[in-house]
DNA sequence: TAGATGATTAGATAAATTTCTAAATATTGC
DNA sequence: GCAATATTTAGAAATTTATCTAATCATCTA
């Protein structure tokens, strides 16, 4: 995972609101569209910043393009926001 | 937790490492900006960025300024990554 | 109170990001 | 092959962000 790469994809509100359409199973590129007051160009490029964090993955299926999320990379995500906690000097050294 | 703010501070790499700096306990402003090569006008401003989205909590001790995790936030971040997960629909509606 | 030290604020600049329009690419169906 | 549809790519404009220098504010100590 490039943390850079997903933190950067997560910054952005309509980034975070596709990866929420995502959530109930894959959907086009036009389906997701159609509820973003965006053009598809716009909404093109939030696809190539989600790609490349690998937060989604694509697939063509005929005209169109069918996008679903990767959610391994949000657990990573989730992961390394747990182990920031800070460390409750146990034994053991830095948890 | 302002969404936006928390993304935002956590998109960039200055700031993560700001509060990895933070985990083992609180630091002076000076203490956390002896190891970056960056000005301590800009380590102000990331300063700055990670109060707004209440990351850091600050406490005036004579001329330091003592900076701490606050780590309900991020807490709160993690959440609501794991609560993007897709949902497998089971009975009783998305999880 | 002055000088020194720690930190923030103001203002400017360079780089990155978001968005747009227009053009290009891929695929379907006639 | 051509027109229609779905999507991406190219290039430009507007906005935001990260950084700097210089100036200011707050506190300590002599």
């Amino acid at each position: 995972m490039r943390q850079q790469d997903v933190f950067k994809a997560m910054a952005d509100p309509t980034r975070r609101a596709i990866l929420k359409r995502l959530q109930d199973g894959p959907l086009t590129a036009g389906e997701i569209g159609a509820v973003f007051d965006i053009t598809a160009a716009s909404l093109s490029h939030h696809f190539a910043v989600l790609k490349r964090a690998d937060l989604v993955r694509t697939e063509r299926r005929g005209q169109y393009i069918v996008y679903s999320l990767n959610s391994t990379v949000l657990e990573d995500l989730a992961r390394l926001l747990i182990d920031l906690f800070p460390s409750r000097e146990r034994a053991g050294g830095k948890s």
